[in-house]
DNA sequence: TTGAAAGCGTTACCAA
DNA sequence: TTGGTAACGCTTTCAA
């Protein structure tokens, strides 16, 4: 910039100015800056800028798993969003670890980054965090799990809900025996389990002892958890007929687990995942499962933290819950009646 | 830090001094200052201290797509590896776009970052963006995809060696008539084609036209491509009964296909792809493909990047080639034999 | 062992 | 419309 400023006989000031696109300036003279920028291909110096500015441009983002494709969506749909308002991703992965999850904020922190969305891993008691957090005066946004007892903004499904179509879906399609393999202690696995439960008694049925059975990681491990999970519940007397599994991979473990001991899916149980992963299409027997729409999760998370950020006072949080939506595939189809069974018969007498 | 200093009646020098561990400092006042950083959860401000060492401690990371499991794989390793040297990844996607990614890298370089990690969707024409990163003197990796006629570090995977492997492996389990649907003119699909030209070569077998068939996008519409191109492909007099595919997308694309017209895998046509995603082996039929090792990919890219920062000089680029692995499932699956088929005869008369 | 002064590249403020 | 000066928060250098 000096150079620029010193070649031109200007002032540094005055280059400065010019790349802001300040209005008080010589329509000769920005001409002028302009141009030799441009063939220096000149670009001011972020940090240097932010430093005075206090603006960084840069939103930090943490995640649990970046190779988990549901993180890697929202961090695409965060990225291209912000990216339109000028700022860009730090972006840091705590691998499942409070440890790292907390030391990834503090050096997001330091490197000042505006703002923050998290994907995390915490409970209540980490609550020091997010004070610290506030005490920056660096917005964020919890996006995915949500922390009970901590009054932040918050985008993510209502997981509830998802317990509660899935658990609808099983029971309108004829399932009377339905059983549900949960995930681990979140909040995300906390409220598919109470839409389950709720959904349930609301219909009188009862959830026989064993009818929850748990699986301790939703990650890499879940498909093997959620084979020994179904194997569980195959081996009660009173077998489900239809399972609600906490995501994808756990359906995929259990549907495996199914057709290992001969059964089939969906005549003898019906199975529900829920991410609608790319791929549970294609599988032997294409899963139902229910799309939490990262994409829109990440992009009004980003909107809603450019806004606070760009606001400067501290409103009260919002929440903000997408909608999901049920994709009902071969897993859980809808079974034929009796009565459509008639007809068809009096199709073919009609047509014989 | 002034702060700290003035409570503490020493310099800001001294409280600098202390939290870089530097070695002149007395024990008591390094106890002292040590005590209120602690307490005050005091952490340097990283841009500030950038600007006076010309060190960001941030490594930018352009990839095509961050959604894609692949790059979310390779970003997951890349973060992973520069955390222990106590860098940050500032990540951007270019959408797959010639123009966001020349933007991305620029805004990355204006950043500040030590280095970059790009998986690259520019050609040659475009080295104008590498000579502006080598202007800034910041060390860059390209990784995955190569840009022919650029001197530049790279770590990827031997494309050549891909098509080689799949196209041997196919050949191995007795097909003669193998096909390839390839991928859009990048490094990556040029190099798996020439490896399945040169084997089949070697082999004395004959391409005949139109068995090298061409997708266009190897993303989102991949399996629609795949499935064209598979169509197309058993639509010819002489049927392929083995393809080696350019990517899992369009191998499921083209099992589809093969599928739909009623024949079988691999009874009818073998199939091959590349990626070894996440689920190809629960479709319908388990999909051998060849494994990319897309971690390793991004470790090592990480370690040479890194070893480059702290270098300061810029020694001849490397070319690091990560192992692939071939992973057969049944849709490649070694026919059985007719020998083999006696001995099970002769096994059974023998038991009889 | 400690600290005063200078400076990193930029912008804010105010005067010319 | 232009620019001088101070300041952002830190490290480096060098003198005490």
């Amino acid at each position: 910039m000096k150079d620029v400023a010193k070649e031109l006989n200007v002032s540094v000031v005055t280059v400065s100015k010019v790349l802001r696109g300040h209005s008080d300036i010589g329509p000769e003279t920005r001409e002028r800056v302009l141009r030799r920028v441009q063939e220096l291909g000149y670009r001011p110096n972020l940090a240097a800028r932010g430093l005075v500015t206090g603006r960084s441009h840069m939103v930090g983002v943490v995640v649990p798993e970046l190779k988990h494709a549901f993180f890697g969506e929202i961090a695409a749909a965060v990225g291209s969003r912000i990216r339109r308002g000028g700022y860009r991703m730090l972006i840091a992965s705590s691998e499942e670890g409070r440890d790292l999850e907390i030391e990834s904020i503090e050096a997001l922190l330091a490197h000042q980054v505006d703002g923050l969305i998290i994907a995390s891993t915490l409970t209540e008691a980490d609550r020091g965090v997010f004070r610290r957090i506030e005490k920056h005066n660096v917005p964020y946004v919890l996006v995915d799990r949500d922390i009970p007892g901590l009054k932040a903004n918050f985008v993510g499904v209502d997981d509830e809900a998802i317990g509660t179509i899935a658990t609808e879906h099983l029971i309108q399609r004829g399932n009377r025996r339905v059983a549900h393999i949960r995930g681990p202690e979140t909040s995300t696995s906390i409220g598919r389990l109470r839409g389950y439960m709720n959904t349930m008694a609301r219909h009188g049925l009862t959830v026989p002892g064993g009818y929850v059975a748990k699986v301790e990681h939703s990650d890499v491990e879940a498909v093997a958890g959620g084979f020994q999970a179904m194997q569980r519940l195959l081996a009660m007397d009173l077998r489900p007929d239809a399972v609600f599994c906490h995501n994808d991979l756990v359906a995929i473990g259990a549907l495996r687990a199914i057709l290992s001991l001969g059964m089939r899916v969906p005549a003898d149980v019906a199975l529900i995942g829920v991410a609608n992963s790319r791929y549970v299409d294609l599988l032997t027997v294409p899963l139902s499962s229910i799309d939490q729409n990262a994409t829109q999760i990440g992009d009004r998370a980003a909107k809603l933290l450019l806004r606070r950020i760009e606001m400067g006072s501290k409103p009260r949080p919002a929440r903000i819950l997408v909608p999901v939506k049920l994709i009902v595939r071969d897993s859980s189809a809808i079974p034929i009646t009796e009565e459509q069974l008639h007809e068809v018969g009096e199709l073919r007498e009609a047509t014989a």
